[in-house]
DNA sequence: CGGTCTGTTCTTCG
DNA sequence: TCGAAGAACAGACC
């Protein structure tokens, strides 16, 4: 489940291995993961371009090409690359092959089929649904604490949900929002505005600072497959809350409640994570 | 074997 | 205009 750092460590796996490639041949297996109409033009518009680079904005990755077109991935929850020489047998669950002009190829796989890639002119790369209306990347540049007081004064959804919507923030999924809240010590189920501006103060810092270290150290390793970019991260060894309930909180020794916020599994410390009103769960 | 669960985004409904 | 909930995706697991 890809959030930023996993991502992020991705689009540096792709840069060493395909900048500067140009696409041979494309194999399509599984065509709904091409969200174009148009599939014929998409294989024709990006066979002959080279990778020029590629970016990357929240949990979306742009490959930019030499023709002005840029190709929009997003890895969804089990959306993997991986790079083979011409002759490897591909993995289970390949659904594209971009055949590149150094005798390798570049797979993508995906055992659930959600991720999804989209080819736009670059112009047109921001409008993608998804990107049009994506939220602040999480840097001490782009999100600063007045535009996270602003937002958060004018919303009354529960924290977790807020963090989740990329609208707001971009980059957080599940598992790094659980950790940014216990290091926060706020509350799963906290409204947003009942957050006092010292509190947002803290939580900007710690998504700021959680993202950055995660990506520092390759991203968060659930299911490891090797070979494919992004998945050497050891992150995992570094969670405080997800993945240990049951297990004692470090600052205080309570065991972590396993609880479902908005329904997502959601790990929290019921003595340092306090609503401020109700005493419900 | 049937139900539940998984994460993310989009769509729908109130 | 907002937020909650459902839909969709497909497979792992009990």
């Amino acid at each position: 489940m890809p959030e930023l750092p996993e991502v992020e460590t991705v689009r540096r796996g792709l840069l060493k291995i395909a900048k500067g490639r140009k696409i041979a041949a494309i194999d399509i297996h599984y065509e709904k993961t091409i969200t174009n109409e148009n599939i014929a033009w998409f294989k024709e518009t990006l066979i002959g371009a080279t990778i020029v680079n590629v970016d990357r904005r929240g949990k979306y990755l742009l490959f930019r090409f030499d023709n002005q077109m840029t190709m929009v991935s997003h890895l969804r929850m089990e959306g993997k690359y991986y790079n083979l020489p011409e002759d490897g047998e591909i993995h289970k669950h390949t659904h594209v092959v971009f055949h590149l002009d150094d005798d390798t190829k570049l797979c993508y796989s995906d055992s659930r089929k959600f991720g999804r890639m989209t080819l736009v002119k670059n112009d047109e790369a921001l409008q993608v649904a998804g990107l049009k209306t994506i939220g602040p990347e999480p840097t001490a540049e782009t999100l600063t604490v007045e535009y996270l007081q602003k937002i958060m004064h004018a919303s009354r959804r529960e924290i977790k949900p807020f963090l989740l919507d990329q609208s707001n923030v971009a980059g957080l999924g599940n598992i790094y929002v659980d950790e940014v809240l216990w290091m926060s010590k706020i509350h799963p189920k906290e409204h947003a505005n009942l957050v006092s501006d010292e509190q947002i103060e803290q939580l900007r810092d710690n998504i700021i600072q959680e993202l950055a270290v995660a990506t520092e150290h390759h991203g968060t390793t659930v299911h490891s497959y090797t070979n494919a970019f992004g998945n050497a991260g050891e992150f995992q060894n570094h969670l405080h809350a997800y993945g240990n309930a049951g297990k004692p909180c470090e600052r205080c020794g309570t065991p972590f409640k396993k609880i479902k916020v908005a329904q997502r599994g959601t790990t929290y410390c019921p003595h340092c994570q306090i609503l401020t009103e109700n005493e419900n769960d």
